[in-house]
RNA sequence: UGGGACGUGGCCAAGUUGGUUAAGGCACGGGGUUUUGAUCCCCGCAUUCGCAGGUUCGAGUCCUGCCGUCCCAGCCA
């Protein structure tokens, strides 16, 4: 009865890839379908990649396929194993499963083998020129480029070279391999690009094995073909990319050959997705690692509170095109309020507080409420919350002079004490300064929840924690990373000139016992959604993370 | 000035082989329920599909031209 996840359960509106999927199905181009996941490990995975092991993993399960996870780690140079194990652990917690995990580098003598047999049919040969002198030679946008001295190689020359660069004799930039295909080609990955380089360092799973390292496009079409993929999906950026991906597969001894489809890449406003600029954040200790809840990425997020099932629903609902788009973070945010939401136990807690006096209340005794864990869902079951003379009341909850259309408790009015009962205004002290420290009320017994007058209509209803009972708790919240929409729009200006100086604060408030002791994830009612950090929190000192906070129509009237 | 893509309401985004009344979500506005100003529930929200022509009985869907935006000159992925 109580399903605690709408995960999953919206309907799949149709997308460009979804229905080529369908129409290879139909055909019977393919009986079943086959992805990858394919992320280098040289950082965290963000959001961004969320939506692309969503599809991935989402689009072959619909159609009972198999997905693979696979490591593109084909430059040693920027990789690094503890990124792999962060990117599994990342995708697991997402909740998928991939068929096989594999890695480019578990193709090495294949690749390599392939690139023999294009120098053994004249397809490809060992480059001479120098870095700088290659860009002058390949032209520019709009000028074709000129052929090298050395295209024309004996083929002899080249393998005796190539094999000689695998072993180790030259040092890095003194060879490299290149396909021979264009130099006139209107698509510059196309005139002769270098598929293969040297490079002397040690690799974090072959270790000294090999001296060269095949390039991307030369690597991946092939891991693709060798796994059986059918659907190479990708970004948009690689469309360029999709000629040379054809030509590798066309021209060597392999039969398979996936169909590369791209996508746009997700965009959220209000913070940047490329892992090397997290990285920067990171390294500069702008953030406080890749897990620190300001970040977009998914260590982040989980940290944070996010739900897993929050993250996929997002991904389904921003959808599949080949628009870039930016999407606006609001609606992750909406979709972690739904997850949660259904989902969240609810309790009580006070992030500034005011204190209340009950005069009424007897002084040194202590009242229990029995209250629902959640207000839909009974299957949540019950507390039990504890009241004494004097609680603390959010300092929001109280206006001296109250604006129009002010619900809560303000001089001369009553207003519902959630869970407990009705309090009438008495009086008020100020401190020196004017400021009001303490309000006294009075309650009505009669009000009490269960009691015949409960139902009574007040206004407002405001939340409370008993003074002798509320564990002061940090409470640390979270807003923007960056203060504009895109922090990349102005070239003149580096992005980390835009991050937000308020994106993290830290508050004591006082907290529900309950919910101390329950640990997990609750909603504050009237505040937001919280749950205790995975990194810093302890039994001695708990530690609270806002996931976010909850929709607030009166704040938003700007009347407050 | 080369090549590759994209352009449906404020933001995303569906739109079968051209037939029409332009899905849905978010946001927004209005109303109802409510011991969370939350949730939930109604209702409203593009005579129009970047622009201009054309073909057609009929075009967001076909043709032509134009405009705008993004990507490509790593021995990164």
């Amino acid at each position: 009865m109580s399903q605690h996840s709408n995960s999953d359960n919206n309907p799949k509106t149709s997308h460009f890839i979804r229905n080529i999927v369908i129409a290879d199905i139909d055909s019977g181009k393919h009986k079943s379908i086959k992805t990858r996941f394919p992320p280098e490990p040289n950082g965290f995975l963000h959001i961004g990649h969320a939506k692309a092991i969503c599809l991935n993993f989402g689009l072959a399960a619909e159609f009972s396929g198999l997905t693979n996870l696979r490591f593109d780690d084909t430059n040693p140079c920027k990789e690094e194993e503890v990124y792999a194990r962060a990117i599994e652990k990342d995708v697991r917690w997402l909740g998928f499963d991939w068929a096989e995990l594999c890695h480019a580098s578990d193709y090495f003598s294949d690749f390599y083998n392939f690139a023999v047999e294009l120098i053994e049919a004249g397809k490809a040969y060992v480059e001479e020129l120098s870095a700088d002198e290659m860009r002058e030679y390949r032209g520019t946008l709009t000028t074709a480029g000129r052929p090298s001295p050395w295209r024309e190689r004996p083929l002899e020359e080249s393998l005796d070279l190539f094999k000689r660069m695998r072993t180790g004799e030259f040092e890095d930039g003194r060879f490299v391999l290149r396909a021979k295909i264009d130099m006139a080609s209107p698509n510059i990955k196309m005139r002769d690009p270098t598929i293969y380089r040297i490079r002397n360092i040690t690799h974090q799973r072959t270790g000294d094995e090999w001296h060269i390292y095949p390039m991307y496009d030369f690597a991946h079409c092939i891991s693709d073909a060798l796994e059986g993929i059918t659907h190479s999906l990708c970004t948009l950026e690689f469309e360029d990319h999709r000629p040379l991906y054809d030509w590798v597969l066309d021209n060597i001894s392999i039969q398979a050959h996936p169909q590369q489809i791209e996508f746009a890449r997700l965009n959220l406003d209000y913070t940047v997705m490329s892992k090397r600029r997290l990285k920067m954040l990171v390294d500069e200790g702008l953030v406080d690692g890749w897990d620190d809840p300001r970040m977009p990425t998914l260590a982040a997020m989980r940290r944070r509170g996010y739900p897993a099932a929050a993250i996929r629903n997002f991904a389904e609902v921003i959808g599949v095109t080949k628009s870039e788009s930016i999407i606006p973070l609001g609606v992750l945010e909406n979709e972690v309020r739904n997850e949660l939401n259904a989902t969240a136990p609810r309790a009580m807690a006070v992030l500034d507080p005011l204190k209340v006096v009950l005069l009424n209340f007897p002084e040194g005794e202590t009242e229990w409420f029995e209250a629902a864990r959640h207000p839909q869902d009974e299957s949540m079951g019950t507390r039990r919350i504890p009241i004494t003379r004097e609680i603390y009341i959010e300092r929001g909850d109280f206006m001296e002079q109250p604006v129009r259309k002010y619900f809560r408790l303000k001089p001369g009015g009553e207003v519902r004490l959630r869970n407990a009962f009705i309090v009438k205004f008495v009086d008020l002290i100020k401190d020196d300064n004017g400021e009001v420290i303490e309000v006294h009320c009075e309650l009505d017994p009669q009000t009490r929840s269960g009691m015949p007058e409960s139902s009574r209509r007040v206004k407002g209803t405001i939340h409370w924690v008993s003074a002798v009972h509320g564990v002061p708790t940090e409470v640390r919240l979270y807003d923007r990373l960056f203060n504009v929409e895109n922090p990349l729009a102005d070239k003149d200006r580096d992005f980390r000139e835009f991050i937000n100086p308020d994106c993290l604060s830290k508050v004591t408030a006082m907290v529900e016992p309950s919910f101390i002791e329950a640990g997990g994830f609750c909603q504050f009612e009237r505040v937001g959604y919280f749950c205790h950090d995975a990194q810093d929190s302890t039994k001695e000192k708990p530690v609270l993370n806002r996931t976010v906070s909850l929709r607030d129509s009166w704040a938003k009237r700007g009347n407050k």
